[in-house]
DNA sequence: AATGAATGAGTCTTCATTCAT
DNA sequence: GATGAATGAAGACTCATTCAT
């Protein structure tokens, strides 16, 4: 009888919430919809009125997180009254700790894309692959005007950073020493100084 | 009938070769014995006389890692006549080399070590504890002697490094643009230039 | 397509029904989840909705047996208004005759104590040695009246005429000459027949 | 590397050793051909070069008891200078005894008859027909010379008192209280007690 | 005589999904 | 909207047996 998850909210809220917890802790294959719909307090044919699949439940998933990543990488993005560097700085900081505030979204995120099924893998593939030729693009643009280094390609270093954010779930604890802001301070600066041009 | 897997290895060498392909490729909880043993040539009761168990076969894959793998940095880190930038840089390209050169065992090794039976996953997760130890007691070093910035704790920058490792297998394409040797190189250069003091 | 079982029950006693019939025809382990589901007219699937295993089934038609021969003994047991011969006689007569009345079930139960899970085998056996001793007791009380034979230990007596009644499956035809009651009867004179006191 | 057979037998003794103990501890079905071979500390190959199955095994075991029977059984019921009630208290006590002697495998003869390959349990229950028959004819002949009483079926009368013998190995213990002489000895004067004829 | 690698049919069980109510 | 009984395909694994050496 043990409930994960608030009562309180609309049952589609709950299953979601429920999945994302179980789906992050165990792995989406490792995870039965029998495990999701106990810790939702729901019934199974009460899952399938909301939700024509388990995947279904991923994309859902999926879809919260890659809109509201997409809208702030975005917004900061297109602040160009700040430095390239200023700009990178605040979106890999912010993404870090928006990433940490949904870890269990995140995590389910980052590591199951591949699980997705086809048609919407494709989709979400390519609106990931947007936002990192966006972020991409910067990194080149600081490139050209000597902002930053310019001996490794900027998709590579794209690639580079966004690994660790990807790995955030192994090792972050929320009652741990690190608050999310300053992980996503220390990631940045990480970041932006692994840029810095050499100083010959 | 199709053969995934050189048929002139040993079958128990066919078997491994099979399993670390596929769960590389689709994760191990989406391959099925079924698979494992068409790929690689041989009858389910092949398998089972080699290995007790699905989860035998991915303690073997991640065995033969660790092991290389912990050998490896131990021999650099030891070499005392470098600095310690020149011994981080060698050891961080060292694993991105050879990962990419065992590139699904390392993917296998990176993403299912939760998937291990537990105990087997204690041993793997207690050396892997101090491969990571050792590496953040040389940046801690070199914090201390003034060599590296001390403004962000060792440990957190082991795991930022380590998470790009750790996602090698979604972008690198051993037909693409940039050698093993070359990835090498520009993820160590990223790593120790993000490590380099502030100039002020 | 052949439906040994009835129709019309229920899908839970439709299985424990053909269970009962198939583990007493061939035995437990001789007996496949395949041919009970046929036996049943179910799917697969579908006995596993109302019990969890194969040990499960074989427990459920323990718990059966075993709850009925227990009340049934204690209320002759209780009844102290007949001598300890006739009680014995009565309490024998009528174990045969519910038995021969459930023979599949007895068999199951008398035979495969052995196969029961480990925590319900001690629960079972545990039951099972209280209704011995309590037979025991009333042979043994009977031994210091005077009413039987003393010069074999009450135990052992138990024993001996239990075995009896655990082979029953083994030669009893319900379309055999014998009715369960005239088997009962003279299972019961043969009992109390053998502790009568020498005459001497 | 526990061996629990005796090392210096031949190795086909070795093994239907190996395989009695453990078909008369957990079940014909429920021992694997590896548990015998490593009990035996023989390889598969070996098992079968002295046995064709399994089954033949299992039939080795049958052969062995049902020759010694049926030899002792009949010296005894042959000496006509013994009354009948001798003979049968004879006869009892001796199989009782023996039966203790070669526990494992008169367990094993006596419950898994009905495992038999099909044309070998035909001989053997042809055989053991036989056998049963010659004791009801002793007792059906003591019920017309009124040595016995005569209101109880021969053959159900011995029927009855074999079942006691068929159970001996789910209680008896080499270790208890009793030895074997003793319990043939009480099992006997339980089987000719109960066929005293009425006082009245 | 003996080995042990290899076979392949068969076992129990799980699970996402459907559908009558 | 919601239930839960029922489905059937697929899963990991076991095992008696064979056969080249």
């Amino acid at each position: 009888m043990a409930r994960v998850t608030p009562a309180d909210l609309p049952v589609r809220d709950r299953l979601l919430h429920a999945a994302s917890t179980l789906f992050a802790e165990r792995g989406f294959a490792e995870t039965s919809i029998r495990e999701i719909v106990e810790a939702a307090g729901v019934t199974k044919g009460g899952l399938y009125h909301y939700f024509d699949s388990k995947d279904a439940l991923l994309s859902a998933i999926h879809d919260r997180m890659l809109t509201m990543q997409i809208a702030r990488m975005n917004t900061i993005a297109d602040a160009t009254d700040l430095s390239l560097t200023e700009r990178l700085h605040a979106i890999f900081a912010d993404v870090v700790e928006t990433s940490i505030a949904n870890l269990d979204d995140a995590m389910v995120f980052f590591q199951s894309m591949h699980l997705l099924a086809p048609e919407h893998q494709a989709r979400v593939r390519a609106e990931r692959r947007r936002y990192h030729e966006r972020l991409r693009d910067l990194v080149a643009e600081g490139q050209q005007t000597g902002e930053f280094r310019d001996d490794i390609p900027a998709a590579l270093v794209i690639h580079y950073h966004f690994g660790a954010l990807h790995r955030l779930g192994t090792w972050y604890r929320p009652d741990g020493r690190l608050t999310a802001e300053q992980v996503g301070e220390h990631f940045a600066e990480l970041l932006v100084r692994s840029l810095a041009p050499s100083n010959t």
